[in-house]
DNA sequence: AAAGTTTATGCAACTGAGTTGCAAACTAAT
DNA sequence: ATTAGTTTGCAACTCAGTTGCATAAACTTT
């Protein structure tokens, strides 16, 4: 576990039994995840516990969440460099087959021309549609 | 009651008082409302009512809903040429200050590339920042 | 090592948005 | 007026997210 344990530090979460856990199955993912999915892949689990890992891990930008609108906050890992500033935002897709969702890492937002006056902190970018898995 | 009434059976829905003082209203908001919003503007309201009043709305294309990631589904009115297909779609703003939701209907929502095969139905965007009136 | 302090975990209980079922009220057509 | 279809109101429920509090575990200081 000493890898898990470096990037738990390297983000200064103090690697615990239960984040280096969490931590294990969030970099397995090839999608994000929500919350109750991650409950499941316990067999004995608090949600609360859970909730608050990823809270933490969030809030020190180890990962990041993604409203896709299906009423469940999912989280994906960050890259190693990501600081969820501006430049680090992506658009995500959730399929409407397999009801998955993406990051599209390599897909930044595209800028857009705000009205006067108005300022930006974030985007939140989603496609909708269905994956290449999907399609055939 | 002339006007709401045509608007209402225009989109076929059949133009009931509850649906005639839902429209009203909407129609007098300058940012999108949430459920529990329109709830507080009647005095005395049955939640669910409203509720089935907005979804119809939406079925027939009268309003469109807003995922701004507040955790409340937030309506506005659409266009009266709306189709709510993808060239009716634009881009949404949340400030993060008064918190309130914007149509930024003249912005539309710029095209993507997405990786081979996967297929685009809906897109949702949200920027989230300081809208004009709370930056002086 | 023991005592004290901080931090993490587990359990219970709650909030708030959204949703369903069903019966009463209403509307439109015969 | 009778009927059939639609809308409304009330109760009750689901489910994600959240808070409070007590215990357990991890560090700090002596
Ligand atoms: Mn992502
Ligand atoms: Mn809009
Ligand atoms: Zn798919
Ligand atoms: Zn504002």
């Amino acid at each position: 576990m000493k890898d898990t344990d470096d990037k738990l530090t390297s983000r200064n979460i103090k690697p615990t039994a239960m984040r280096e856990l969490v931590l294990d199955i969030l970099t397995e993912q090839k999608m994000a995840i929500s919350l109750s999915d991650l409950e499941q892949k316990f067999h004995k689990s608090d949600k609360v516990t859970l909730y608050r890992t990823l809270k933490t891990f969030e809030e020190k930008k180890l990962i990041h969440s993604i409203d896709d609108g299906t009423g469940a906050i999912k989280y994906a890992l960050c890259k190693e460099t990501c600081q969820c500033h501006p430049e680090d935002l992506h658009v995500h897709f959730f399929c409407l087959k397999c009801q998955h969702t993406f990051c599209l890492s390599n897909i930044p937002i595209p800028s857009i021309n705000l009205p006067v006056n108005f300022s930006v902190e974030n985007i939140n970018m989603v496609v909708k549609g269905v994956c290449s898995n999907c399609n055939d």
